[in-house]
DNA sequence: GTATCTATCTGAACTAGGTTCAAATTTTGA
DNA sequence: TCAAAATTTGAACCTAGTTCAGATAGATAC
């Protein structure tokens, strides 16, 4: 056994799926020559960003889910964007955002379970220098993601 | 001129797409018909919801991007699930999670600027019955959405 | 208003690559 | 240890993505 299923999730996971054409030709009713046209263009102004598929998370051991509000220490405040691009890239980071309010990120994380989430808070969130406060919010329930409802 | 680039976008929002199986095989070096085997498991067990587009949000009007925490009045303790379903039908919404902590939902929302995010408060948050209290916290800028960093 | 240029649309031919199938191999669990 | 089930795979098949050149529509300038 080849154990191929991983590899797929993490390819899947940010790319290598293509548009269905001659589907959505026949949905709207137009020629798959004229779709191929508009769909390269959309991908050549870079409005497309990827192609990827989406998960049902609690079956490719991802069922955990939080999200995690953080503020800066005050040495911090004009460096922000050193600490998100830090937290962008771990692969349980879903998203990352710069907000207003009171807090000034707030970040989605999946891990397989509680446990694992421990970790990462513990390795990744209190490891990353200028952060002076996190809360967790934790998912007791999914019913939307990535436009997807489950 | 036909302006098929907005059904474009509404159908590789939720899917249309669909796995590239011969550049997956070449880049681990399988067999495609392997590949493709694993992949239709993967689906039938349902672990895999869809394939579909990530967008620069911002190149198809809807930059305007918010989080929106939620708590219920306590007469409606008892169904989050109701209001939790009603606001995942929006196409606005990209994600509704209940959650753990001072707040029980919390949900993505984009739209095409922040007017447009207004009207979404208005028509469709104010609207909703047995919301106590909600805030919304802005996003100033976005490092990474659907896993996709930008 | 019309001429010119550019962008978009489209059918037809071409080609890449997804799918099927049957046989071989590996894994499971009785 | 053996039989049933799951997985792997090459080869043939066929669906569907891509290319291209001509037609059409839209934009710009005079």
């Amino acid at each position: 056994m080849k154990n191929i299923k991983p590899k797929l999730i993490r390819l899947f996971k940010g790319g290598y799926c293509t548009p269905q054409i001659a589907r959505i030709a026949k949905t709207i009713n137009e020629p798959s020559a004229t779709l191929h046209y508009n769909i390269k263009k959309l991908e050549n102004e870079g409005a497309i960003k990827t192609y990827k598929a989406v998960f049902d998370y609690k079956k490719i051991d991802e069922g955990f889910c939080a999200y995690v509000l953080i503020a800066f220490s005050p040495a911090e405040y004009s460096t922000p964007e050193r600490i998100a691009r830090a937290l962008s890239k771990h692969k349980e980071v879903e998203s990352v955002d710069l907000i207003t309010g009171d807090w000034e990120l707030i970040i989605k994380v999946r891990t397989k379970d509680q446990d694992e989430y421990y970790n990462f808070l513990r390795n990744v969130i209190s490891r990353e220098h200028g952060l002076q406060k996190t809360k967790s919010m934790i998912s007791l329930k999914q019913f939307k993601t990535e436009f997807i409802s489950l």
